[in-house]
This record gives structure tokens, sequence and C-alpha cells, in this order.
RNA sequence: GGCCCGUUCGUCUAGGGGUUAGGACGCAGGAUUUUCAUUCCUGUAACACGGGUUCGAUUCCCGUACGGGCUACCA
């Protein structure tokens, strides 16, 4: 039997981080074992339904790469695989295990719930408790019958029988064994007739006939009641296998890994940028932030899984070769940003200069920046060794497209001296008069110039690059004076002893 | 509170009954680069604690502590 995995989301907001690992293990365990990956969205809750939420999620996943088989927006032959165009198929299973005898109706109203947790401590609804409670496992069936008829409200709860032992079998932690008697009967279908998690899950796991079920760890004490309702649909010889992940941690402190840590820590925690009415629920992605979906996954795939070895930097066919559940860490992974920039950095350095001209292209455009690629694939070369994101190619090296806008002054107070304005005249003149415009050529004729001044290139060097840039630092100077061109580069010399001048006694004031 | 899961450098982790406990990020120092960065070298720092089992435990078992998750007509 083939495998066959999904991510399952629900659409309430941007898509967390670690729900796009989550989608990542369950793609790579996919494709290593030439599988099927699929995408379910869900949606039972209509109330948490956020719009936008479910495009969200598609793109993230588009972006990083993790291209469904199956599911919303993918097509397939196990559809709909949205939880709410499948809602007609959950009733006729609730009602299948009332039938059996492993559910049961329920009538207790909110409110007579609350109460029940009001004037009972740590209350379950369970098999002490039900006794007491509005359901069918109580009322005669007529009243039951009438009460049905009658259209009153109600939901089926699962019905749990105590004193049963219900091992789980996982894929990381091994066996664990839970207690009945210490479950509670969780409710399967809502009064809307909308399931919930449990029902949906494990009615479409089966029917979408998943062999593997890999999903965070905060479902694993809930995999007991699964376990149950597998048996109770006599499903058990197709039950998927499990796989709980560890989850991600707060950078610092205590607790998961939250949406709101991602401003109070300035980073990122979702994949895309999310943008809501409210300024206070809109975010930040890795993708605007200017990471690379290569160096995302990359970081992601090792922030709690790792095959052995001292390999870290991973393609996705890499990752793919490698991955195997058994090497999934146990323990919670905290979210380790610097980790995270330096994956980047790195995929900037080793990615091709056109490449990156592409992704630089739309934030050269964006600042009203020349943009044509062989110029912006000129700027990456002399850049990509010193930026940590895309942007910065932009940012830091603004001075590459248009004029200095601000001069390191404490540099001009050290090294000005307004003597040397007939200096950087002539080297502007030899830089018109070079014939071959090429960087070697240029220093070497620059530092010749220099020698028969009788100066020391350290008097000189400087000022050149603080006349280019208006920083000290940034590429080689005589490459960046062959991307900004002859004409460019002796304008920047001649005029820049202006704002030198000027400077100066403001500093010295 | 109850149930479940976990615990190797600050962080991500490798390892596993006898190892100088390895790598990476970060940090610190040095070399190269008359800038910055890159690159290279060096350094820094860990098996939570207490009992067992064993000739020998960081590794296996139990307990404790700590951390995490769940405990909704949310997923």
């Amino acid at each position: 039997m083939s495998v066959r995995v999904r991510f399952a989301p629900s659409p309430t907001g941007a898509l967390h981080i670690g729900g796009v690992r989550t989608a990542l293990y369950n793609y790579l365990f996919a494709k290593k074992n030439g599988g099927t990956f699929i995408l379910r969205i869900e949606d039972t809750d209509q109330n948490r339904y956020v719009p936008g939420a479910e495009d969200y999620i598609i793109e993230s996943l588009k972006w990083v790469g993790l291209i469904p088989d199956e599911g919303v927006g993918f097509g397939g032959d196990y559809g709909p695989y949205r939880q709410s165009d499948r809602k007609h198929l959950y009733g006729k299973f609730a009602q299948e295990l009332v039938d059996r005898g492993h559910a049961y109706y329920a009538f207790d109203t909110p409110e007579a719930l609350e109460n029940a947790r009001q004037s009972t401590e740590n209350f379950t609804y369970n098999f002490q408790t039900r006794t007491g409670l509005q359901n069918s496992l109580v009322l005669p069936p007529d009243e039951v019958r009438r009460r049905l008829d009658a259209g009153e409200p109600y939901i089926i709860r699962l019905k749990v029988e105590p004193g049963q032992e219900i091992p789980v079998r996982d894929l990381i932690r091994g066996d664990v064994l839970f207690q009945s008697s210490e479950l509670d009967d969780k409710v399967l279908l809502k009064t809307d007739g909308m399931p919930t998690y449990h029902l949906a899950n494990i009615v479409d796991d089966h029917l979408m006939e998943i062999t593997h079920v890999i999903r965070g760890e905060e479902w694993l004490p809930s995999t007991a009641h699964h376990v149950l309702l597998y048996r109770g649909f006599g499903w058990t010889d197709t039950m998927p296998q499990f796989a709980h992940l560890p989850l991600i941690l707060k950078p610092v402190g205590n607790g998961k890994l939250s949406k709101r840590d991602g401003a109070k820590f300035g980073m990122p925690v979702f994949p895309l940028p999310w943008a809501a009415e409210n300024p206070e629920d809109s975010f930040t992605g890795f993708r605007d932030t200017g990471f690379l979906p290569e160096a995302t996954i990359n970081f992601l795939a090792l922030l709690g899984w790792h095959p052995g070895g001292d390999q870290e930097i991973f393609t996705m066919e890499e990752l793919i070769q490698a991955f195997s559940v058994e090497h999934i860490s146990k323990s919670g992974a905290r979210f380790d940003y610097e980790k995270a920039k330096w994956f980047n950095q790195r995929y900037i350095q080793t990615s091709d200069n056109a490449v990156l001209a592409e992704h630089i292209r739309p934030l050269a455009e964006s600042r009203g920046f020349r943009a044509d690629l062989p110029f912006l694939t000129e700027v990456v070369a002399l850049m990509k060794e010193r930026v940590t994101f895309l942007p910065d190619f932009v940012d830091q090296g603004y001075y590459l497209f248009g004029p200095v806008k601000i001069y390191d002054e404490e540099m001009i107070r050290k090294k000005w001296n307004p003597a040397f304005q007939t200096t950087l005249e002539a080297l502007a003149g030899i830089i018109l008069q070079a014939q071959s415009f090429e960087a070697p050529s240029l220093e070497e004729q620059v530092k010749q110039f220099i020698a028969a001044e009788g100066l020391k290139p350290g008097e000189i060097l400087p000022l050149l690059r603080l006349a280019l840039a208006g920083t000290m630092k940034g590429p080689a100077v005589f490459d960046m004076a062959v991307v900004l061109g002859r004409e460019e580069t002796a304008r920047r010399l001649r005029e820049s002893p202006g704002y030198f001048n000027r400077i100066m006694p403001v500093i010295a004031g």
C-alpha cells in the first residue's frame, strides 16, 4: 500500500511557521517513500473561520516549494478536500457510531455544562458524570425520540467505556499507554451539524486512505480518542500510523512559539506577511523579510530533525533522501533566529548571481531604482558576500543605484584635509582617461599616482571610498567604481570635497 | 489539580554501557582583506539531580526537579 500523508491546517489566520514545518515533514516523508502529499483544509469551526487564510496557506506552501499532490486547489480523486464541503458525510458516520452503541445523543445546554463545571471541580463529561446529565444513555428512548423529532438541539458524543487500555504506537515516541477511564466523552458532532476535529479527522483520514499521520505533539493526548474511534468504526486494520512532532518553542522564556513573539523579538514567525484591519494582528513573514525559500526550508528542516553527520546545508532533494521519522527529536526546539539568518546568508552567498538579481528586481523597482537584470547582477556580485537579507542588496548598497545620501562624518573628520581636494580632482581625471576601465588596472593606476604624489594609500583610499559610497563599509572601491561607471565615479570624486568641506566645520564645532 | 510527552555546550544537535562527548549557530581572539564582509585558524561552553543495575554509566531502570502539551459544541 502506497504512502499517503496529509497536512491539515485550519484556516483560522496566518499559517504559523511551525505549521510550515509540519507540512515539510509530511512532504519529505511522502516524497521519500514515493507517496502522496495531501492538503486538507479543516474548517469545521465556523466561528473561527478567517477569510483569506486558506489562500494564505496555499500561497505559503507554494512559496517554500511544498506542492501538494492532492488537495484544495490541487485536484485529486479523494475530494472534496475542504471539510466544510464534506459536511454531509459526517452526520452519517456519527449516526453509525450511535447505532453501534459507541456514541450517544446529548441535550445538555451550554449553560448546564457551565454549571456542572462551576459546581464540580475538574468536571469532565465521562462515564461517571454522564448518568446525571441529559443524554440518550439516561433518558428513556421515547423521550429521546420526542426531543429529536421536536428539533431540539443536540450533539453526539463518543461513549468511552471505562476500564480499557488504549495503546498508541508513535513512530517518534514509541508506545504510549492511555487508560480509557481517564478519557472524556468527546463531542463528535456539534449542534450546527458540523463535526469536531476528532470525528472529521478520523472519517477523512479513513476515506482518503491516509497511511501516516504526522502532526504536532499537541495531538498526542487526543490520539487515544482517535484510536477509540477507529475501533468503534471497525477500521483498526487500516488505522494510520502516528508520529507526533515536537513543538517549536519561544527563543527565550517559557512556552511554545506564538504569533506575538514575532513582534516581541523582531523576527518573522510566519512564512508570508499577513495584513489585518488591526495593525496589532498584522505580521511580517520570512518572504518579505528577505529570506530565500530554500534557506527557510533548510532552517525549518533542522529544527527538530537531524539525519546524523555534520551536514548542515541541504537541498530539498537531499532532505528527501536523508529524511526519516526515526531521526525526529522528541523534545521541543527553541526557535533560533540567529541560525535562520546564518542559513539565509549562506544561501545568498552560494546562489547564482542572475537568480539573486531576479529576486531583488522587485525590490529595486519599489524604490524607484534602476532594475535591469545585467546591472542588478553586477550589484549582486559585489554585495552577496556581505548581506543577510535580500533587501540588504538595495538598502545597504543604495549608493550603487543613486547618489550618496549619508556620509560617515566621523571618518571624514579623521581622514579629510582640504588639501586633498586637488588630489581627488586629479583622480577623477585619471578615471576619465583610463584606457581600460577595469578594477585591477584602475587600482594599479591610482596607486601609482598616489605614490608619485608622495602620499600613502591609507590617506587617500579611504577618501575614495567615502566619496563613492559615503560609508567605510562595502565592496572593494575599484569594483564599485566599475559598477558606477566612469562618469559617475569621476563626478563623485569631484563633488565630494565640497560635501567634506561643508561637513568639517560642523563636526569641528 | 489530573493525564501524557520530554531533558547533551547559551541555541540547534550528533553520539551512545568503557569516547579527549563530535559538528553548527552565537560569542571571543588571531590570520587574510589598507573598508566592511567573506574565507581560514584558535578558543569558549554540555550529558538536570538522586538512587539503582553493572567491573564500568552521559547512555539502561526507578524517583525527583524542571520544561512542554492536553484537559472546549477550537483545531
